[in-house]
DNA sequence: AATCTATATCGTAATATTGCAATATAAAAA
DNA sequence: TTTTTATATTGCAATATTACGATATAGATT
């Protein structure tokens, strides 16, 4: 099929999935790795630091933006974009619950 | 294309993406939540828990297992499975340091 | 207004993913 | 040994993703 059964699985679920996907591919970590080094939101040279062409790379940053890990807007004929903290921390929190759970408990057999 | 240029990124961001890709779908999510639940490794139900065919939920295993996140191995007719949580933690601390350079900074405009 | 510059969208080809029926495999139970 | 039980693999159809050339869009510049 190819289609994702996701009306089968809960919110968080979906949620959790939806920005880990985002994160899934090595442009769009770049991507978010650039953002975080420039250490501001013009990013128009965005398209000279990756080795992909310009379509692809936009089409990677609509992506980042629709699973919400960039905020942001045109400015002119400039792109305004950076990351938007508060889906970094949601990650945070995510991995962060399971690592301590995992720490609390120690039943690993494998 | 459809092909990913894996050999374009540095071996930190394609490790990051592959880690991410596989939570990227939500009945990954859901097998590593059961996982983190039942607090056991010996998971030879979790075809019962979810709504999926037994084929497709060994496969989704395999990428799980693929990506670092699942370890284990067959124990007489029955799967052995748990958490590799060294894989969790490197999640963690990506995003955790992400996290922290953004608190530092605070740069954003958008 | 005409042109330049930067980004987005469209169209499309190549490849990957998702899902499952059918089947294979292998240990356990009878 | 035969059967049962549990998981993996194969094969395939449907859909999604990736990448980019061509083109559209829109503010900035002249």
């Amino acid at each position: 099929m190819g289609i994702t059964k996701s009306d089968q699985f809960t919110d968080k679920q979906n949620a959790i999935a939806t920005i880990a996907k985002a994160f899934g591919h090595p442009a769009r970590v770049a991507i978010m790795e650039y953002l975080l080094k420039v250490d501001s939101c013009i990013c128009g040279d965005i398209v000279n630091e990756l080795p992909l062409a310009q379509p692809t790379i936009s089409q990677h940053l609509k992506e980042l933006k629709n699973a919400g890990l960039i905020k942001g807007n045109i400015e002119g004929n400039a792109i305004c974009y950076c990351i938007d903290e508060k889906t970094i921390e949601k990650l945070q929190n995510y991995f962060g619950n399971i690592s301590a759970k995992l720490r609390k408990h120690k039943t690993n057999c494998c």
